[in-house]
DNA sequence: CGGCAGGGAGGCC
DNA sequence: GGCCTCCCTGCC
């Protein structure tokens, strides 16, 4: 017994066994990367805890890390489906080798190659991609935090508590003055609309990914706060349409500026995205999300450089 | 301080 | 369908 005489190394040893603990399950994964699949901007209910991430907006928490070719994780309450989750069952090399079809493209692929589409819960997906109009990232987050802390449900999970996404029936009790001075602004109308709606059955996430993409699509934007935009990112994010093309300011310019796709086409909405999904195929989405994450990851480091040149 | 930003609604033609 | 204007807030 060496350990008696060493209690620091004992104490790590201990550590060391509750960190890797029996409570954490594992599974192995190919092609996956945790870090690029929840911090490319596609959830806000995955977020950054210890070495891994959290997410309490499914009825339960639930923490995984990766480790290699392993994920680690754990769930407060019920068991979970990690291979559900982050689509692990995609097959990405037939879905890389379709949509890469020129270099900018096979640049982004090789930028985070173990980036994956996420799967969201439906109505979590929906408020955030409400409050993501004409806001950035970091503020969503905020936004989204404080509907959780003041309408959603609490857990007690690896010794704190944690709040959820309110369900549509929770987060009726929020009237649009009061999210008003949560700092929703104008959102705050189009949260307590969508709310009623989805509360009222009008719209289902079991109904609508059954429909065809469009007509989903076009369901979703009879909800107050989801145009195009938005219910593209509810078609991918959450029900799994994987030819879904979100456009943004970002994806606009980059097509504009690298393709002749957008040119002839006219200008809407509707031809610019029949257009993408013509162009890259039943993977669309995908392409999406590779593109967004590379184009944006390297105007940062631009950004960076640039203020570092002019310090 | 004016301008601008990771959309959408509503009104108009 | 296409086009126009306004919108709450935070940051430069």
């Amino acid at each position: 017994m060496r350990f008696a005489y060493c209690p620091r190394a004992s104490a790590i040893l201990i550590f060391t066994l509750r960190g890797l603990g029996d409570e954490m399950q594992s599974i192995t994964t190919k092609r996956f990367d945790l870090k690029d699949t929840l911090e490319c901007g596609q959830t806000f209910s995955w977020r950054k805890h210890e070495q891994g991430y959290v997410n309490s907006d499914i009825g339960q928490v639930v923490y995984v890390e990766q480790d290699g070719d392993r994920l680690l994780y754990e769930s407060s309450d019920s068991s979970v489906s990690l291979k559900d989750m982050f689509r692990l069952e995609d097959p990405l090399d037939t879905i890389h080798q379709q949509i890469a079809k020129d270099e900018l493209i096979q640049k982004s692929i090789a930028f985070a190659p173990g980036l994956r589409v996420i799967s969201d819960d439906f109505f979590p997906c929906l408020i955030s991609f409400i409050c993501s109009t004409f806001n950035n990232i970091p503020r969503i987050q905020g936004m989204v935090k404080s509907l959780r802390e003041r309408y959603g449900p609490t857990y007690e999970f690896r010794g704190q508590k944690w709040y959820g996404m309110p369900n549509a029936e929770q987060l009726a009790l929020a009237t649009a003055t009061e999210l008003r001075d949560l700092g929703f602004g104008w959102r705050g109308d189009f949260i307590v609309k969508t709310t009623q709606a989805v509360l009222a059955g009008n719209v289902n996430p079991d109904n609508l990914s059954e429909m065809p993409y469009l007509n989903a699509h076009r369901e979703l934007k009879r909800l107050h706060g989801v145009g195009d935009k938005v219910a593209d990112c509810v078609c991918l994010f959450s029900l799994g349409f994987l030819e879904a093309f979100p456009i943004d300011v970002w994806i606009e310019r980059v097509i504009q500026q690298e393709y002749g796709i957008f040119t002839d086409t006219g200008k809407s909405y509707a031809k610019k995205s029949a257009a993408a999904r013509e162009y890259f195929g039943p993977y669309a989405g995908y392409t999406q999300q590779y593109l967004f994450h590379y184009v944006r990851c390297i105007s940062r480091q631009k950004c960076a450089e640039e203020s570092i040149e002019r310090a």
